[in-house]
RNA sequence: GGGCGCGUAGCUCAGUUGGUUAGAGCGCACGGUUCACAUCCGUGAGGUCAUAGGUUCGAGUCCUAUCGCGCCCACCA
């Protein structure tokens, strides 16, 4: 062999090699095309801490797909990488650490406790990118961030303070989810509901004054019964409404409380009347509000009950809630308990029962910011796609709550609020300002104190696009790559995520962040479950690539599914995609195979040969140069239109079905034969369309094409590398309606001879004879004669190709194809019964079409479809006839 | 309670301005050592496109309803 391509694709010696070789050389970086328009994506920062999943190698895989694209088309292409400090999750690990040494947080203190942090973080922190890397990701690694990191830090500060002083940040007592095992406050967002089984608990609500009269109740948590603070009725319901403004007694603490009216309660639902507890509900904490009631918090941060519960402090919530029951019973106060399907509300991060309790935390006034996010969308500003997901981002802004910024927690950004000895606040960029502002308040330095808490990971997560290019200071980088071009992203973090930069960036940069949102799917086993450690059905991206390769997992990713789409991930298509990495590479060995060595005479030639120079083009050369300049067309339309999936696949149809298939088994005439110019025509036309083909694959399989694009030769002012070679623009001047139609014929034949001789168990290596009556297509066929008979293995000294023919050849197997008569003479073996019933069920099958379609031109159609459409049904017809005439003919010739 | 997605071959899925006989991969059956590739080649079987209506000359594709599966949002005890 004249080339030293191994037999097989070996990726492992190849991706590393190609990752470290593309980024030396700085082709990751947007200054490859410095005066051009950029186009740019901010990766969606994984926790630092994390490992590497199939959901990062969907962005990972997407997001280097453009990115590639987008410098292959020649834009100035940057992909921000960086890693995010994941609050809680980080922070948990850490904790885990500790207890594994038998120490805690609080034991070792703040200072120290970051200190361990960060340790970990410069330890482990690591992993993940190095993972990103795996993947092929060309991301610019001189501009990695951590939002951690001191100019992320500063961002967050600044869009603090402005956002304060804008009133849009705010610190009060409200009524907020706390999580009593991770001991801090955490956003609706991150609450999640789930459907379980409990209990419904109905009551007395004893009226004070009147003996032995009360107001049935019901509860799903009796604890809170303890924080009650009025019952509620609907005023016009007719069984309370003379109840209304009268005293209840809290059951056990005999706690007076009053008997209100509230719209809110439905009559027709339970007893009518609602226990109003607004220290431990959301509902509950609305009706308090309007009608001027106390709060009473009744529980502790780790939800064990406070002095509030009277003779139950100091129990765990659950354990109250028997106890406070049976003691309830002994009362005599208790009607019954029913089973019951609730919601309950849990922590997103480790499930634990959410407590709705009152705390003074920090907010973020939505409204407003939810104002500007929609105008960017309902203007156009920016898109999302999928489109479907507009009404769901509208939805949720239009129904918008305040944000919860503030955490409990040490690991994170620490809210730049800092308190006078009398409370006052100062809100500040730095200690030093907030001390400033202190002199001046007090007229003296006085000792300030920093607000304990941190905030929620995704406040500086919002800031991402515009914080990580340098802001708020007006660099370089922010200049030229903001705002940034799209944002692709799981849409299971729209909310949590998209939404809050849109808004953001929309107030601290008076820009958009990006002008086009896009949404992948979730990725799911291969049975459309959800991927989890306890199901073990997780399929690990690292083993995967170890065993199929990088690119055999990427292009699956990638053609798998639609926009917006989840898509269950099968290790069977993985090998699939294994096995078409490995048929480019072997398409590829037989094209060098036939240019000899680098240098040699033939590939030098090669090199300098112009596809447009190329005289006298055979049919299927014409054949492949259109359908190539067709898919590129079609590619380049669906990759305007975000449809990336399909685009692979029509490359992948291509290179396999076409080009593989048959122009490279056609090509094998020239090369067996001694034609010298036929063959350094089908030298030229290999290596090109080849070149073509692998410039469309690049970004979906950036290493297979890459490593044999550097073995394929190439004219004197190419490009160094496929991952800065041009991307390719069809020539319409190729695309040849003529030339597709005619070789669909030339295939359609060989296909139906293959057939025949299957259906004959004619043994594959035998060479039979065939009479082919081309009816008006002799030119044609008779041009195609080679190729037809070493396609389908014709004896080319027995092929005889006439216009029409006196008499059909006896004992043959006889075929129509597109208008040709074809004879196989396959004496001995052609079976006259069988052959005519194959034959009269063809007459039959083409006779039900014909009647279809002439009662199709029959109807309305003829006179209301559009002319093309009606004239291609004639055509079609006409085609029918002139089959069924023509197998007839063979029929009757079969006696 | 509102909203969204899905339901196409045994399995997993494509099918985006409605227009020939609805496609792919895997699996299955039969047959293949011709020097690119057995991670391959050739041939084949397999589908009332969930169901019922409707719009249209024409519907997998648009509309309505129903059933099944999944997801999101929502303060009914």
């Amino acid at each position: 062999m004249s080339n030293d391509l191994p037999k097989t694709y070996d990726f492992k010696s190849t991706e590393e090699r190609l990752y470290n070789w593309w980024w030396q050389n700085g082709w990751f970086k947007p200054e490859v095309h410095p005066d051009a328009e950029p186009f740019v994506i901010s990766i969606p920062p994984p926790n630092v801490t994390g490992e590497l999943h199939v959901g990062h190698a969907m962005f990972v895989a997407m997001e280097d797909l453009m990115i590639r694209h987008a410098r292959m088309k020649g834009l100035a292409a940057l992909w921000v990488p960086g890693s995010d400090h994941a609050g809680i999750a980080t922070q948990l690990q850490v904790e885990k650490m500790l207890a594994a040494e038998g120490t805690n947080r609080r034991a070792i203190g703040r200072e120290e406790f970051l200190r361990r942090t960060w340790a970990w973080k410069e330890k482990y922190g690591g992993i993940i990118t190095q993972q990103l890397r795996r993947l092929g990701a060309s991301c610019d690694w001189d501009r990695e961030r951590f939002t951690l990191d001191e100019g992320l830090s500063a961002a967050v500060r600044e869009a603090f303070v402005r956002l304060y002083r804008m009133g849009l940040i705010y610190r009060g007592e409200y009524l907020i989810n706390w999580a009593p095992g991770l001991q801090t406050a955490v956003s609706d967002l991150e609450v999640e509901y789930s459907e379980e089984e409990g209990t419904l608990y109905y009551f007395k609500y004893p009226i004070a004054g009147r003996d032995g009269e009360y107001i049935p109740v019901a509860t799903v948590r009796p604890e809170t019964i303890l924080g009650d603070t009025a019952v509620a009725v609907h005023p016009d319901d007719p069984r309370y409404r003379h109840l209304i403004g009268e005293t209840c007694l809290v059951p056990i603490l005999k706690r007076p409380i009053p008997v209100i009216h509230d719209t809110y309660v439905d009559m027709n639902f339970g007893t009518g009347a609602l226990k109003i507890t607004p220290g431990h509900d959301p509902a509950d904490f609305e009706i308090g509000q309007r009608h001027g009631l106390p709060i009473v918090n009744v529980m502790n941060p780790d939800a064990t009950m406070n002095e509030n519960a009277g003779p139950y402090a100091g129990l765990d919530r659950f354990e109250c809630r028997k106890k406070l029951w049976a003691d309830m019973g002994a009362a005599g106060l208790t009607l019954k308990t029913e089973p019951y399907h609730l919601t309950v509300p849990r922590s997103q991060r480790g499930g634990e029962i959410v407590e709705p309790l009152v705390s003074t935390q920090w907010f973020v006034r939505m409204k407003p910011l939810a104002d500007l996010g929609l105008e960017a969308v309902r203007s156009g500003r920016i898109r999302i796609i999928p489109e479907r997901f507009t009404r769901v981002y509208y939805n949720w802004l239009e129904n918008i709550r305040d944000w919860c910024i503030s955490r409990q927690l040490w690991w994170g950004h620490r809210i730049p609020a800092w308190y006078g000895p009398d409370g006052s606040m100062f809100v500040a960029h730095t200690a030093e300002e907030a001390h400033a502002q202190a002199r001046k308040k007090y007229g003296k330095e006085v000792e300030l104190r920093q607000d304990d808490d941190v905030l929620d990971t995704w406040f500086s997560s919002a800031l991402w696009p515009f914080s990580t290019l340098g802001w708020q200071e007006p660099t370089p980088d922010l200049q030229r790559y903001y705002p940034t071009s799209v944002m692709e992203t799981g849409y299971d973090i729209l909310f949590f995520w998209v939404a809050r930069m849109i808004m953001d960036g929309l107030l601290l940069t008076n820009n958009v962040p990006f002008h086009t949102v896009y949404l992948h799917g979730l990725i799911r086993d291969q049975y459309g479950r959800k991927m989890s450690k306890t199901a073990g059905n997780v399929i690990d991206p690292l083993e995967v690539m170890d065993k199929y390769g990088t690119d055999a997992l990427r292009f699956t990713l990638l053609t798998s599914a639609t926009p917006g789409n989840d898509i269950n991930l099968s290790v069977d298509r993985v090998a699939a995609n294994r096995n078409f990495a490995n048929k480019i590479w072997n398409a590829a060995r037989f094209v060098l195979m036939n240019l000899g060595r680098p240098g040699s005479e033939v590939q030098s030639v090669t090199n300098e040969t112009s596809i447009s120079n190329l005289k006298s083009l055979d049919l299927p050369d014409r054949w492949i140069l259109s359908r190539l300049n067709s898919v590129i067309a079609s590619v380049n339309r669906l990759f305007d239109a975000y449809q990336y999936g399909e685009a692979g696949r029509q490359v992948y149809e291509f290179l396999w079905g076409e080009f593989a298939d048959w122009y490279v088994e056609i090509s094998k005439i020239a090369f067996g034969g001694a034609n010298e110019e036929a063959k350094q025509r089908a030298r030229a036309i290999l290596v090109h369309v080849l070149d073509q083909a692998l410039r469309m694959l690049h970004p979906f399989i950036p290493f297979v094409t890459e490593e044999i694009w550097q073995h394929l030769p190439h004219a004197p002012n190419e490009a160094p590398a496929l991952i800065v070679a041009r991307w390719p623009e069809a020539d319409t001047r190729w695309v040849d309606a003529q030339a597709e139609a005619d070789m669909a014929l030339i295939m359609d034949l060989v296909r139906s001879i293959r057939n025949a001789r299957a259906e004959y168990n004619v043994e594959p290596g035998r060479q039979i004879a065939a009479t082919i009556a081309a009816d008006g297509q002799q030119p044609l066929v008779e041009s195609q004669a080679r190729v037809i008979a070493t396609l389908a293995r014709i004896d080319p000294a027995r092929l005889h190709i006439e216009e029409r023919l006196a008499e059909p050849p006896p004992q043959s197997v006889a075929l129509v194809v597109g208008g040709v008569s074809v004879y196989l003479p396959l004496a001995g073996l052609v079976d006259v019964a069988k052959e005519r019933e194959r034959l009269s069920q063809e007459v039959e099958a083409t006779t039900q079409r014909i009647a279809r379609s002439e009662k199709l031109l029959a109807s309305d159609f003829a006179r209301k479809a559009p002319a093309h459409v009606v004239q291609a049904e004639r055509d079609k017809l006409r085609e029918l006839q002139d089959r069924r005439a023509k197998l007839q003919e063979q029929l009757a010739a079969l006696s």
